[in-house]
DNA sequence: TTGAAAGCGCTACCAC
DNA sequence: GTGGTAGCGCTTTCAA
């Protein structure tokens, strides 16, 4: 059978559906949504009409007339990390856990990924009024804009470090108590000269590099004062950090990483210049990402319950939206060691 | 200085800045469009008050009055995989870099993620009007719903296999010469027993089945015929899919996994079991996600071109909403040689 | 060059 | 219970 091109019919509007059933839209609205005013004959009648004309209410002209969008925002800034997109996958699996726990309660999920510096992005947002309320999964180097719009927008929560002074409202795991733990625990290995990794000018990673330093000032054993080998958070970037490090002499016993991904190319620096891990150097990281159990040698890390703080994220959210003024919140971090420390 | 708690005032609109720019609201939509019709004095006026007053032009009115949202939804289906949210990484890189091509467009993106059964998830975004055109990343178990969908509505792209008969618009790699390639490479090392890990339902499984039989067929030295172990894509089910066949006293001397993360699952359950890989068992996954290169050992595996693929399926999409009738696009696949098979 | 007015598709108020 | 009507905030005719 040949089927003739079918011409791409207009999609049905409400008054259509009225019109089929011999009723007026106010009637369809209220059918649709389940009013208890209209008569069930009616309104089933309704529903199947709807139902075998494919009627799906216009969601832009039903979120014009209520004023809400049913919809989050969820804003990933990515400062310093333009050459790789959503690189992180920390946040990629925020991000899938975030879409469950937003799905989960009936809305829908805008997706903005924000290169700094970039002016408005937020602001620009907020009043374009495309969302309900926005989540912002790290802080990047955008803290000052968060700042500034938290004074007048109260639907916003962001993943990422609790500063002292600070009005914006975070989830996030305790930094500095994570990275206190970690290097502590190379101290207790033994472990003399400790290198940290990363841009401690993002909040989250100024915590960790703070846990660092006040692991050294209640270890008087060491040899070595901090050092900071800055690097930002790409691949590419703390894999060059480490071999510059490395190429210039340094030395060190141990490194402690910001992040998985660091931590990974610090394995992959070492291991390419033939130094060893554990033995000679031990390596820790920073949020427990899946590829940190299958990296070789398998990667001692500070564990994010990302899951955790993707509900987290989301409760209070919905809490700030519903007007209460809800805090932040710090969840613990957790050691997990693995072979790349001995 | 003490600050008063200021209320939340309601953000501006059109006709307010109207009223302060003392013209009308046609004269500030036009000038907020770039429109050559209002005076350059007027124009800079009204955008400096906007600019002052923090005014966007709310996106869901334009968005009735255009008849477009000037956002594309991007769709990823789940089947058998509700234990973990977006559990592969493959899809989740595929993700970043389709926001950045769509962001690149002056696009938004609304994610929604789909747990099948379950009806008119696709009919229903589609009728909603949400988006402008739709992305779905992996047919997962969604032939059916993809094909007659596609019947009536076009700007819609399909990341996944090319069936022979199949009416909507895929992107994808080539499959069945990537499998063969993966197959051929295990016959070459000397391997005569080699099972498939994998759920060939789905179809773009299916097709890298389909390269396995055929790699079969083409080599006669062969002590066993193909072999399918059945199992979901997630870690959990793949890990005891292939202990399970061990346990069974299952007897081969390679894997070729459906996916990486069924690799690597696979690796998992063989060094569990005491077996050592790639001496006793080579093992070859697809994909080649992020994880694959730093796995123990790391991953023989074939390459998918995610960038490409990402902005193969942007490009066919603007051309479907632009009327265009866009063909599917099949990219070559290239084996990855790694620690894993040897 | 500008403004008045219509209308995008829907919901909810008010009458009946 | 049901329908008419107003109006959400914007863009774009059309008339001046």
């Amino acid at each position: 059978m040949v089927m003739k091109p079918r011409r791409r019919t207009a999609p049905a509007k409400m008054s259509d559906i009225a019109r089929l059933a011999g009723v007026s839209p106010s009637t369809v609205s209220r059918a649709l949504a389940g009013s208890p005013l209209v008569t069930a004959r009616k309104r089933e009648e309704i529903h199947r009409l709807a139902r075998e004309r494919g009627y799906v209410v216009n969601s832009t002209a039903r979120n014009l007339r209520l004023q809400r969008t049913q919809t989050l925002g969820v804003v990933i800034p990515l400062a310093h990390e333009t050459s790789q997109p959503l690189s992180d996958p920390f946040f990629m699996e925020m991000l899938g856990w975030l879409a469950d726990a937003i799905t989960q309660r009936g809305y829908g999920m805008f997706l903005l990924k924000v290169l700094p510096p970039m002016e408005g992005w937020l602001t620009d947002l907020i009043a374009s009024q495309r969302a309900d309320g926005i989540i912002v999964i790290g802080q990047s180097t955008e803290h000052q804009t968060l700042e500034a719009a938290a004074l007048h927008y109260k639907p916003l929560v962001v993943w990422g470090g609790h500063l002292a002074a600070q009005s914006y409202c975070t989830v996030g795991t305790d930094n500095l108590a994570g990275a206190l733990a970690a290097v502590e625990h190379l101290i207790k290995l033994g472990r003399k000269r400790i290198v940290f990794v990363g841009d401690p000018a993002v909040p989250e990673i100024g915590l960790r590099y703070e846990g660092y330093r006040l692991a050294h000032e209640r270890a008087p054993g060491l040899r070595a004062p901090p050092h900071l080998v800055s690097s930002h958070l790409t691949p590419d970037t703390s894999y060059e950090a480490v071999r510059a490090f490395i190429s210039a002499g340094g030395n060190c016993d141990a490194i402690f990483a910001a992040t998985d991904v660091i931590a990974m190319s610090a394995l992959r620096a070492l291991t390419a210049s033939g130094i060893s891990v554990p033995s000679q150097v031990s390596v820790v990281g920073f949020d427990d990402i899946a590829l940190a159990a299958h990296s070789n040698p398998p990667l001692t890390t500070v564990r994010q319950d990302i899951e955790r703080g993707a509900h987290t994220l989301v409760d209070l959210l919905f809490r700030r939206m519903a007007g209460e003024d809800a805090p932040s919140s710090t969840m613990p971090a957790e050691l997990v060691v693995r072979e790349s420390s001995c």
